[in-house]
RNA sequence: GGCCUCGUAGUUCAAUGGAUAGAAUAGGAGUUUCCUAAACUCUAGAUGCAGGUUCGAUUCCUGCCGAGGCUACCA
């Protein structure tokens, strides 16, 4: 039991005694102590005066009181105006930290029995990865560890949008201008060469409107009838028809688009159990649409679309089947989502998708829900916000977009600069201090789209947001290694990291080191129910710091009492496990040496 | 127009309705014969505006001002 519950029992227990209430445990609001004061445990009053019916001083005095008599583990208190702090007795922290050193699974729950399917990434086929994937990537697969340690059989899948008018275009202006350049002959990543061609088309419709606006069409219909658009269109119609030459361009692009995202998402680090790709489910969700007119929660107008009103629910009407029985995404997103269903039979289904769809997802589930779909109620949209440059917001067709595999390189090598500037890698091979590189650079660039919250819009100014000082990934990998070094001198010299616990008398940063140690399986929590990285990113970077002030302040191999020595490095055995259990939940690695 | 988000130090981010609103960075001042100075210490600096609910509001409610998003028989 942590120290926390065991708290609440007690202050239960005083209640009972005191007041003769019965309040549950559950219901006694533990929160830590500010700094300033003297505790780590703070009871606040207020909330219960109706029942203690005296003030919130008086309250706290005798609530502290009952604490000091009969409490196992709380030493001393202190009152200030109705907030209980309470000191908890240094061999209560000792024998926690043990306890918490011989747990390999420490903040890892237990098997809960529920099945997650996380989808994250999916990306349109038209054009390579750029900021807001890595950050939607970097959440996704974030997410997807943090849920297991909750204690959840996880399932990573994405939705390939492989098919569309998007790719048309790209395969038009390949075939206009393309003269058989492929990945090999131009030695382009795959993904960034249809890319090109995706701009390609932009330009030369742009080329063909100003043509016709300059030839006295109004400029709507130019944007209507610009032959390359009626290309496009007809290369999409020529698809669905399965015309062959199409079908085999529209292959061997995507083939070079796949290569060159599997190479981005091993840079990453992310990794899926299962793709879906939209050419295959585009067509779904008709006999969904069916099943739901004949139980009438559809209906069909004059012109033969499909419809749902959602105006009770707040909602607008949402189009299902247009009238010539052809499909909508939406219509598409719930035969996907009773597939996805079939295939994995889950009990949640977290959608990671820009917040931009906030509506349809409303929308979504609201629908499956009134079908009477009895997995409606696990779905979740964990809609995050964009990432935004000082000149706003990213737009592909105005070149203002970050592209992830040139950030990617970028980080590299600043963390590459950075590195040979300090002179950390002596005694390092070529290969090792690569492999270093790559950990802080992409430590550096997880870190600072995983510390925000996910739900909100962040910004990402390229000359000045990776830093590799403050609240950043690479001081917590610093902190890691520093540590590493601490245990690597204490094997040289047989420090065994078993201390006896009665002899101690606990200095304030190790007290605090092991308040936070024990504050972990709450945040993996925490984490986990709010679906944030962010929570652990802050959890990390708080244990970092304070054992950078342990260490500035108090010395490990120079303290003369061996016990105490030994103490010290089990306390920093066990930091370093949560920073590196907590940096994995994040998708981050921390070296040995840096 | 309607609906949905969001306005916190110069800047980028924190704060289950709790105490004197925390960090980082940029600024100022320091720390290395001592376990890695990518560190540590000190200093200065913020809740858009006006009301309301509450013992207590950055947090909840209303209005205003400002920013962004959604509002396709596109995906």
């Amino acid at each position: 039991m942590s120290i926390e519950q065991r708290l609440q029992e007690e202050v239960s227990q005083a209640f009972n005694q005191l007041f003769d209430f019965k309040l549950k445990p559950e219901e006694v609001a533990i929160q830590p102590t500010r700094k300033e004061f003297e505790g780590s445990h703070t009871f606040v009053t207020f909330q219960y005066l109706k029942i203690t019916k005296k003030s919130p001083e008086q309250s706290g005095q005798a609530i502290g009181e009952y604490l000091r008599q009969h409490s196992d583990i709380v030493q001393d208190f202190n009152v200030v105006k109705g907030f209980l702090n309470l000191v908890i007795a240094d061999n209560v922290w000792l024998s926690s930290l043990n306890d918490l050193r011989k747990n390999e699974n420490y903040g890892q729950l237990p098997a809960n029995g529920q099945k997650v399917m996380v989808e994250y990434s999916s990306p349109n086929t038209n054009k390579p990865l750029h900021l807001g994937h890595l950050r939607n990537n970097f959440i996704g697969y974030s997410v997807s560890e943090i849920l297991k340690a909750n204690g959840y059989e996880v399932m990573k899948v994405q939705i390939v949008n492989d098919r569309g008018i998007h790719i048309c275009k790209s395969m038009v202006a390949y075939e206009k201008f393309g003269d058989g350049e492929t990945p090999e002959s131009s030695n382009t990543k795959g993904d960034h060469l249809i890319g090109k061609y995706y701009v390609k088309f932009d330009q030369e419709y742009k080329k063909e409107i100003q043509a016709l606006v300059a030839a006295g069409k109004d400029s709507e219909t130019a944007e209507k009838t610009a032959p390359i658009l009626l290309e496009a269109q007809d290369t999409l119609q020529k698809w669905e028809r399965r015309d062959q030459k199409t079908v085999d361009l529209w292959k061997k692009m995507n083939g070079w688009v796949y290569k060159g995202f599997d190479d981005t998402y091993h840079k990453m680090g992310v990794d899926f159990d299962k793709y879906y790709y939209e050419s295959d489910t585009y067509l779904l969700g008709k006999d969904i649409v069916d099943q739901g007119l004949s139980s009438k929660v559809l209906y069909r107008n004059d012109d033969g679309s499909v419809w749902i009103d959602l105006e009770e629910d707040g909602l607008d009407k949402k189009l299902l089947l247009r009238s010539d029985g052809t499909s909508v995404y939406m219509t598409q997103d719930l035969g996907t989502a009773d597939m996805r269903h079939q295939d994995y039979p889950f009990d949640k289904c977290i959608y990671v998708v820009g917040n931009e769809q906030d509506y349809h997802f409303k929308v979504l589930f609201l629908i499956l829900k009134k079908l009477g779909k009895d997995f409606a109620d696990g779905l979740h949209h964990l809609s995050y916000g964009m990432v935004d440059l000082p000149s706003g917001k990213m737009k592909s067709r105005e070149g203002t977009v970050v592209d992830a595999d040139e950030l990617i390189a970028d980080m590299l090598e600043t963390a590459t600069a950075k590195t040979k500037e300090l002179g950390k890698i002596e005694g390092f091979t070529t290969k090792q201090a690569t492999a270093l590189y790559e950990v802080l650079g992409l430590g550096a660039l997880k870190y600072f789209l995983l510390k925000v919250d996910p739900k909100k819009r962040m910004l990402f100014n390229p000359s000045e947001s990776i830093e590799f000082q403050g609240n950043t990934g690479p001081f917590i990998q610093y902190t890691h290694a520093r540590i590493a070094a601490i245990l690597r001198r204490a094997k040289e010299l047989n420090v065994v990291e078993d201390f006896n616990a009665e002899s101690i008398s606990l200095q304030s940063p190790e007290r605090e080191l092991i308040r936070l140690l024990s504050e972990y399986p709450l945040k993996v929590r925490e984490a986990g129910e709010n679906y944030s990285p962010s929570v652990i990113a802050q959890y990390v970077y708080d244990l970092a710091k304070e054992y950078n002030r342990f260490y500035a302040e108090l010395s490990i191999f120079g303290e003369e009492d061996q016990n105490i020595v030994s103490f010290r490095v089990a306390l920093s055995g066990a930091v370093t496990q949560v920073i590196k259990k907590g940096m994995t939940l994040l998708g981050i690695i921390v070296p040995e040496r840096m």
